[in-house]
Order: structure tokens, then C-alpha cells, then sequence
DNA sequence: GCCATAACGAGAGCAGTGCTCTTGCTTTTT
DNA sequence: AAAAAGCAAGAGCACTGCTCTCGTTATGGC
């Protein structure tokens, strides 16, 4: 029928569910998945898989895209959230007036969404933060989504920069002070060097605690408040990056 | 030949080069190392390999074990060496002489030393602190070796402690404060609970730095001087848990 | 409307995997 | 010396990723 229209249209569906039963088998199978097995649960012969992806590699590639939106989607949420602008449902209460939650709410609670995301589908942020399969090297389609949450948290430290929300730390030494220059002016231009050193710290803290957590480092040491260790944790690296005072 | 003898040295001999064989593979191949190929490549049956392992799982295992080890050995000596106990080769110069190496010192000795070891094999690396693979349940046997390294810094802590060498922190609120002494208990009783909550947490920001760097997740931003920006985390670390002043 | 073209799905097939079982052989133990 | 246990090899099973071929079906140009 219409022009351009059913055949892709098909195509993206087809793609769409055949990246969803992926996802399915990934919660449970791990990185490992079968691109056999999910061809046989949606009754098509694993040949044909290949129509739409080319290879398993390419299929974990999209995946992997995937998964960082996501976690990329829902770190901003939370940290949007946290900044004021409710999105719709407690959009009344008092959600517009009070504009004021400081930077580190902001932190805290994207970090806490990265965690959450992390406990609702380990395998998926194994996927993205796990070791990476031996033969396969991450292609450009990857970095863009990779850099979401850590260009959120530079974007939190920059706003801390901007009003002044920000305590003093003593200035970059060592060689890497003009290197993070041009990452900053790379990234975006204006963002202190500083920040950035900031945000990749807290992001590096980040995702330690949460794949220690998640792979099971930290065995039965933290058992019960796991949560409250995170958070512990979390405002331990907002201190280090200046955005609290107070230990 | 002599009675309990040959047969069980041939065999140590055995389970020894088909780690040494599959090492190599590792370095390679990452973690999906192919019993067959280490079979091949030592010229013999798959088989046959599985009189010496039960499985692949019981080979990487093995291999875990050795791993954690060997971080953990690399780790201790470096911060012995840090210590002033030199090892042997320079012992006369002013080793045994000047002890006062800070606690500091032997901090960033040990997180070095872990680096170095990580970044001479990330596959090494990848086994023990990457994603888990999906069917693979750590067994008893891991778990002992895996705790040296966060052993080793709880012990540098509890040197600080012990010594007054500890900037004040503020104490542990929230309900996992019962938990961590529970824990502190059961590893090396008489150590103070926030030195095992620093224990842990100046671990969780080591595994997080060495994981990031060789996962590549901070790609091309810090990608001179790696050293001078993991010292720097380390440094911050450090200062979280009182082990400096300045930051 | 016709027809070449491209996309598609299915099946067979190849090389490789972990693992089991059977079959001989050698070493150790009794 | 006989019995028991350890060992190596080969065949085989079910599975994997991936390629190729072969009909079928939809798309776009004339």
C-alpha cells in the first residue's frame, strides 16, 4: 500500500519485538543470549533474524543503545524532578512554587534513579557497565547515549558552578588540568575544568557502588540498608565534588 | 614409584598447566574461553580436561581464586613495600630505617598497585570484577581470596584508627550503623565500624576508578594522564575516610 | 497493468561449543 | 598376581553463530 510506508513500517515493528523478546531473554539468560532461541520464541527460523540485525553483536549493540536511554531517560526524570518541575501528576501541589532544591537533590536523586533502574534490571546495566564481551568494540552509535548521565551530573555541577551553590576545593594540579580543559569546551563550552573532573569522579563513584552492589562484591558485609550505605556513599562524592559542605 | 607420590604430582602438574594454557587463552579471548581450545592447544582430548576440572565453570573458578590472589598479594606487598618494610632488593638503603610512611602512603601504594596489576591484565580484571557470567554462582571457595584487597585497606584504616593518624569524621547515623559492626566483628573484631564503612567505601570507589578506566567508560576524556587523574580519585577517597586533611 | 528488483522467510549446512559415555590402557593398591 | 582406580581418546548429543540457497511476496519504475 502507501508508498513508503508498510514495508518499513513492518520492518520497525519487527525489529522492535524482536529487540523486546532480546530483552526477555536477557533477564534471564544474561549477555549470553541466543539468537536461535529468540527466533524460536517468536516462531521465525533464526535465519531470518538476520534480515534485521546482522549480527548477534549488531542485536547487543542496539541493546546496549537502548539500555543507556533509558537509564540516561530515567536519571533526568529524577533529577528534573527533583529540581522542581514535577511532570504531571503532582504538578499542583507544590511543585511549581518552590523552585529551590539545591544541586545535591538534584544528585541524589538521579544518582538513587541510576541504582533503582540498576535493581529493576541488573543484566541491563550489566550489559552497559559489565565487562565488556572480548571480541566486541563498542561502535560511535554507542557513545552518544553512553555520555547521558555523566553529561547530567556535569550539567547539575555546572549549575552548582553558575550560582554559586558550590563550595570551595582546592584547584586541579598535575598535568591532566589542560586536558580537562578541552574535554569541557568538547562537551560544553563554558563548563569549567573542574566540573568535569567533578562530574567524572561522581559518575566513577557512581557506578562502583552500584556494580559492587549489583555483582556482589560487597557479598554479606551490606545486607539489610543497602539503600541508606548508597546514599551514604553518595553524599560522600557529592562532598568531594563540592556540592555540600557537610560531610 | 614411591607410594603417594607420582601420580598426584603429575596431576597437580596437570591442573596447573591447564590453568596456565587457559590464562593465555583469557588474555585473548575474554572470559568465554573454550575448554576445547585449551584442550587443543595442550594436544589433547576435550575430554580429558574434564578429569581435572568438572567444568568450565569449575576452571574459571580456579582461576578466579588465583586471581583474587594474586591482586591481593600485589596489593600487600605494595603497601608493605610503602610501609618501609622493602622487600630484599633495596633493604639497605633506608627501608628498615625511616618506618613513618602514613597510612596515606600505603593507601595509594595498594590502589596503585591494583591498577597496575588490572591494567597489565584486564582480563584478569574483567573475571573478578566484570559482570558475572549469567549461570555462574560464586562458590564458597571465592570467597575468602575476594576479601584480601578490601581486607588489606580495612587493616590501613584500623592502623590509622589505632595510631589517632584519622582526620574526625562524623559519625555513622541510619540503621545500618548495627549492621556494620556486626560486620566489623566477624572480619577482625575490634575494628571500629566507620572503619569498615570506610574500608568499603574507599573499595567501592577503587573498583569503580580501575573498572571505568579499562571498560572505557571514561573514553576519551582523561586518556593522557590516567595515573593523574586516578591518584586524584584516590586521593579524594582517602580524604573520605580520614586518612588526609587536605584535600 | 507489467515486470524487474529488492526484501523476506525457511531450510540445510558448516564449524565450533560444553558435556557425557564408552572403550581401551596404565598405574596403583590389595 | 589380581582387583581397583585413574587416565586418555573417540564418538556422539544438543546447542551455538552464521552463510548460502531457494521459493515467495511486496515495492517501484515504465
Amino acid at each position: 500500500m502507501s508508498a513508503s510506508g508498510v514495508r518499513a513500517r513492518v520492518r520497525a515493528e519487527m525489529t522492535d519485538e524482536i529487540k523486546a523478546v532480546a530483552r526477555r531473554h536477557l533477564a534471564t539468560d544474561g549477555a549470553n543470549l541466543s539468537l536461535r532461541a529468540v527466533a524460536r520464541d517468536m516462531g521465525m527460523a533464526s535465519s531470518a533474524v538476520y534480515r534485521y540485525f546482522a549480527s548477534r553483536d549488531e542485536l547487543l549493540t542496539a541493546m546496549i543503545i537502548d539500555a543507556y536511554n533509558s537509564l540516561g531517560e530515567a536519571a533526568e526524570q529524577a533529577a528534573q524532578g527533583a529540581a522542581g518541575k514535577a511532570t504531571g501528576k503532582e504538578a499542583g501541589k507544590e511543585a511549581a512554587e518552590q523552585n529551590g532544591k539545591t544541586e545535591l537533590d538534584r544528585f541524589l536523586a538521579a544518582t538513587h534513579a541510576v541504582r533503582e533502574w540498576a535493581l529493576a534490571d541488573p543484566h541491563q546495566w550489566a550489559l552497559i557497565y559489565g565487562s565488556p564481551v572480548p571480541g566486541y568494540q563498542a561502535p560511535q552509535d554507542t557513545i552518544g547515549p553512553a555520555t547521558r548521565v555523566i553529561l547530567l551530573i556535569a550539567d547539575i555541577v555546572k549549575s552548582a558552578y553558575d550560582s554559586g551553590r558550590i563550595a570551595e576545593r582546592p584547584p586541579i594540579t598535575g598535568q591532566f588540568a589542560e586536558e580537562l580543559r578541552v574535554v569541557a569546551d568538547n562537551y560544553a563550552a563554558g563548563t569549567p575544568p573542574r566540573a568535569v573532573a567533578a562530574a567524572l569522579s561522581a559518575f566513577l563513584h557512581l557506578s562502583g557502588a552500584v556494580s559492587s552492589e549489583l555483582f556482589g562484591q560487597l557479598n554479606k558485609s551490606v545486607e539489610e540498608d543497602r539503600r541508606g550505605f548508597f546514599e551514604f556513599q553518595m553524599r560522600g562524592a557529592a562532598f568531594l565534588i563540592g556540592l555540600t559542605d557537610n560531610l
